[in-house]
DNA sequence: TCCAAGTAGTTTGATATCAATATAAAATGC
DNA sequence: GCATTTTATATTGATATCAAACTACTTGGA
């Protein structure tokens, strides 16, 4: 049998409107435009994206963050075991439950940040007019939204 | 110094309007749930979308494909040969170039899909269902268009 | 023909991702 | 108080991700 046993429509319609791999697709490439970006500090996009989160007055033990950043818990064990080794975070242990640690920015991490933040507000500002251009439909602040609710 | 060298309204526009971020989120949150999904098949969100790419007319590079899935070469020699190992597919080197490999679905391979397809469609109908629930702003069809444009 | 430049894919090394499992501490029920 | 259950995090193992460097092949030009 040398067609397929799937009909052609099933797989265009996969190909061309799965929110998944539209996601991914789209995760992919914005992940390696801000790395790059990032790249002479250091820094990944995620790792950025981590430590903003930390830059406010939030202090978040590590499975709220986790939630936070929409990623599983264990990925976040090994992401801040990286930052701390950097000396970008230190890890305090709760006081109140000897289980839990919160992630405190240091001040290295705190220089970092501020080193990294006006890169991001200019990429993000081309992000922005790039969207402009190609399809007026969606205002990128309300995307932003959309997509944080996806999934 | 205990405050944060950054405006509070920067850490907070960062992570509330953030492309990327959300982009990372969405991708994460949709990877679990089609992870879990096709689990008892033994696929992943990533082989699924693969597979389903080859199970048309298109018959690409590893090069082509990869770009397609806006993946980076290197992941995709990686990839292919997670699933050449399993018998999913075969990779034919190019006729009229040396270099070059293309990756074609085995018997097995066409199967499996075949399989699979059907979860895809039930979990994709839910999850347009969701989207009409929380937010009425966007056709799902015209998100999944604009997520593989962003970035 | 032959060399230089470009191209297709691979390898290596670091981090990211998550399931399954483990460990320790807290909360609950009796 | 003590046993059970739940919760917070860590560990392990497999795949995913990409940059940098590499090999092998092709192409273009002298």
């Amino acid at each position: 049998m040398q067609q397929s046993s799937l009909p052609i429509e099933t797989v265009l319609q996969i190909r061309d409107q799965c929110l998944c791999l539209a996601a991914q697709r789209a995760a992919r490439k914005l992940a390696r435009r801000f790395d790059r970006l990032f790249a002479p500090l250091g820094l990944t996009n995620g790792q950025f994206s981590m430590l903003v989160a930390l830059s406010g007055q939030w202090q978040p033990r590590l499975g709220e963050l986790a939630e936070f950043l929409a990623m599983d818990a264990t990925t976040m064990t090994a992401a801040a075991k990286t930052l701390e080794k950097r000396g970008l975070l230190h890890l305090i242990p709760d006081q109140a439950d000897a289980r839990a640690r919160r992630p405190v920015l240091t001040e290295a991490g705190r220089v970092l940040i501020a080193q990294a933040a006006p890169l991001w507000c200019a990429e993000h500002g081309k992000l922005h007019a790039e969207l402009a251009e190609t399809q007026a439909s969606t205002d990128p602040k309300a995307l932003a939204q959309l997509l944080s609710q996806l999934g």
